[in-house]
DNA sequence: GTACAGGTTCCGT
DNA sequence: ACGGAACCTGTA
């Protein structure tokens, strides 16, 4: 078991159901259940508030690094407190962190997004991982992996009919042929301007602006990256009074290099917590 | 039956 | 370029 010791700004529970990732659950003794990429894990805290993590994987630096825990919230925090919705909401969300996940499960899990619900989003996830990954066993459960791009390049659209992604079945095929070619990879985009990183993600169908800002948020570590989705559009013309038209540049001017934080503390409060 | 869901594509002007 | 319908499926 690894354990890492009380932070701030850290909660189990806002980070794992702030809507950046689809497959940890909550147990009812408040532990989180799941799994990243290949790794099955249970995360809770103990006694004097570390954070334990049980794993498949017990590489302390994976789990730290997922966990993005060398990132200073409270100076996140502290720099949008100028703005007293920031204010409000970072006060209400501070645990939130912005993981770091894999770049092929973050794009397809996001492909899957599009137009869609959170408990169906799980549940296609889920089925795409049960029927196409590697089976985990851990705590005497069973697990599925996310499946390998090599594995899914391969299939047909009638082998993925059963996981019910409707319209976005043919998106992943073709993202998974991308990623298997090789034509998309970590290592060729992670240098990349944010801009041309975005663009090369939106080469995939199904990827639109959206999609490729949260793949850039929660996968390549651009945390001035603000996804504009429907709630958020909404939440910023609402507080603000800015068009539709201009919301994309005013989040950019005024929340700089921590609009990623800003939209997750403005989702959280707003879209998720105040339900 | 019908509307809507953390959007994107496709097809009209 | 820009605006609006169509899109799979499940749930209310």
């Amino acid at each position: 078991m690894l354990s890492f010791e009380k932070k701030d700004c850290f909660s189990l529970e806002q980070t794992f159901l702030c809507g950046q990732c689809f497959r940890w659950n909550m147990e009812e003794n408040g532990a989180f259940v799941g799994v990243a990429g290949d790794k099955a894990a249970k995360l809770y805290y103990d006694s004097n508030g570390a954070v334990c993590v049980e794993s498949t994987c017990e590489d302390e630096k994976f789990w730290s690094e997922y966990l993005n825990l060398s990132f200073d919230y409270k100076k996140a925090a502290e720099f949008l407190s100028f703005d007293e919705n920031l204010k409000k909401a970072s006060n209400s969300g501070k645990g939130i962190r912005i993981l770091k996940q894999e770049l092929w499960e973050t794009t397809v899990s996001f492909i899957i997004s599009a137009n869609n619900n959170i408990p169906r989003i799980k549940k296609i996830i889920e089925s795409f991982c049960e029927l196409f990954g590697d089976e985990i066993i851990f705590d005497k459960r069973k697990f599925f992996a996310f499946p390998e791009p090599k594995k899914v390049a391969q299939l047909s659209l009638s082998d993925l009919a059963p996981i019910k992604a409707g319209f976005r079945d043919k998106y992943i095929l073709e993202a998974a042929k991308k990623f298997a070619e090789g034509k998309i990879s970590f290592e060729k985009i992670k240098t990349m301007s944010d801009l041309e990183a975005k663009n090369t993600l939106m080469q995939i169908k199904g990827v639109g602006s959206k999609v490729a800002d949260c793949i850039l948020l929660f996968s390549l570590e651009r945390g001035g990256i603000f996804p504009l989705d429907v709630w958020t559009k909404r939440i910023i013309g609402d507080l603000y009074g800015v068009g539709e038209k201009d919301i994309p540049q005013f989040v950019a001017q005024r929340f700089k290099n921590y609009g990623g934080i800003a939209q997750q503390y403005l989702y959280y409060y707003y879209a998720i917590q105040k339900k």
